[in-house]
DNA sequence: CAACTCATGTTAAAGGCTTTTACATGAGGT
DNA sequence: ACCTCATGTAAAAGCCTTTAACATGAGTTG
């Protein structure tokens, strides 16, 4: 760890990095037992230091769970900014990796995703924080604003921001619902990004997209959207075992 | 309030019916201030015994936020029986009058709802917990298991099971990101309620229902499941103003 | 380099919550 | 009438939060 002088195990009166020893300290705290079980004393012993050291650096518990959800947010646009690439190869691929990553956030970054959606701070708390979760679903937006533009000829052109909450809610339900690692488990008969993969892809199809991989950006000449008849064992689920 | 003998201000000793004033001034005090600000001893206050009384009745603070949960998932269900009503007057009808519950439920019962799902209690944390949630997911697996069976011919069944996760997921990840009062609240182009039902609508759509309103529970004949063209004015979304 | 200052830590203390232990009460059965 | 046991109370230990008063030493200034 860092949270002492890197020579020697000793630390002076002053800690030197405080505050980034709290949020780390925090992140370990709520990955292992939730953001309620979490306690500002806790992360002060973490980082050594008394117990009324960390109001130096934070208002008080919920600022630092604030703070963390912050930086939460702003990881996750990064994230998601990342696996959108700006829609290449192809839009689709593109924003069916946005789904994926949105899940590997939520899984891999646990307690991040705690403090965003789960820890009761409200969005609104800070105009910061607002700010950050702005532009985080700002990358989603955007992603379905070009998929939106990519409409079939012939169908209603839906509107991208309804889509991005779409996207939105269905990759949140699943994270919330079935992410996790280790809490609030159910059996599934496929994996969160199977399900969500498909969510996805049977609700492109019912606004009109074709949705069999090997799709480009260029608009489809006519209108049949949706595979006429049979469309082999390639739809949006597997084989029924 | 019910938590005093009803004929006069005074209690003797006993309470009389101490379990059932805990569990209500819990939900109070849930809704007021979330599952996090709920504090053993309030409701022990609120309820006017001692601290260490509410301990006869609750092996801790879990276990009362355990019951209140599973007493959720039983309203939750009865509410969802009701809203499916086996499927009447037609199958798509009852199913978005489902969804429509769900997010009923989110908004009315907001403490039952933090319980069930934001409280940080593990669904495995007791059988009988876990046996509730069930009972209640059945409600929509057996919606979904009717509706698959409607698939329309020419396109793949889809999985009943999977269908369900879906709804459920788009249900949950709407009322948790937009659904209650206070809250976390985004701005929205669309009240939750219209959002879901869209949402529903085109993931139908992108299974090959046929989801214009008058649709009855009879099979269409050919499988044109999606608006050949332009359908007008009545699809899943209003008109972009 | 000495002196000053202020951010950053510490100690101490007040107040609240949780949980346990020993004791009190009284409702219902014998 | 008496007993018993579920249900409450009181007291105490331990932890957390938060504030106030004090200490330290890093960086600046002359």
């Amino acid at each position: 760890m860092s949270w002492q002088k890197d020579r020697r195990g000793e630390r002076g009166y002053h800690h030197g990095n405080l505050k980034e020893a709290l949020l780390q300290a925090a992140l370990d705290l709520i990955s292992q037992k939730g953001p309620a079980g979490f306690t500002f004393a806790d992360a002060a012993r973490m980082a050594g230091v008394s117990p009324a050291a960390p109001y130096r650096h934070f208002r008080d518990r919920d600022e630092l769970l604030s703070s963390i959800a912050q930086r939460g947010f702003e990881q996750f646009e990064a994230l998601l900014t990342q696996a959108w690439d700006d829609g290449r190869p192809d839009t689709v691929t593109a924003f069916e990796r946005v789904g994926k990553a949105y899940l590997a956030f939520a899984r891999n970054e646990p307690a991040f995703y705690s403090a965003m959606f789960e820890s009761g701070v409200p969005v609104d708390s800070s105009p910061t924080l607002m700010a950050a979760s702005e532009r985080a679903f700002a990358i989603i937006r955007a992603a379905a604003e070009r998929l939106a533009a990519l409409a079939p000829p012939g169908m209603p052109r839906p509107p991208a921001m309804m889509m991005a909450l779409h996207i939105w809610s269905m990759s949140h339900g699943i994270a919330s619902l079935f992410g996790r690692g280790d809490a609030a488990r159910r059996k599934l008969p496929m994996s969160p990004e199977e399900l969500l993969e498909a969510e996805v892809l049977i609700y492109l199809r019912g606004l009109g997209f074709p949705t069999d991989r090997r799709t480009t950006d260029q608009k489809p000449p006519g209108p049949p959207p949706v595979p006429p008849s049979s469309n082999g064992p390639s739809g949006p689920w597997g084989k029924p075992k």
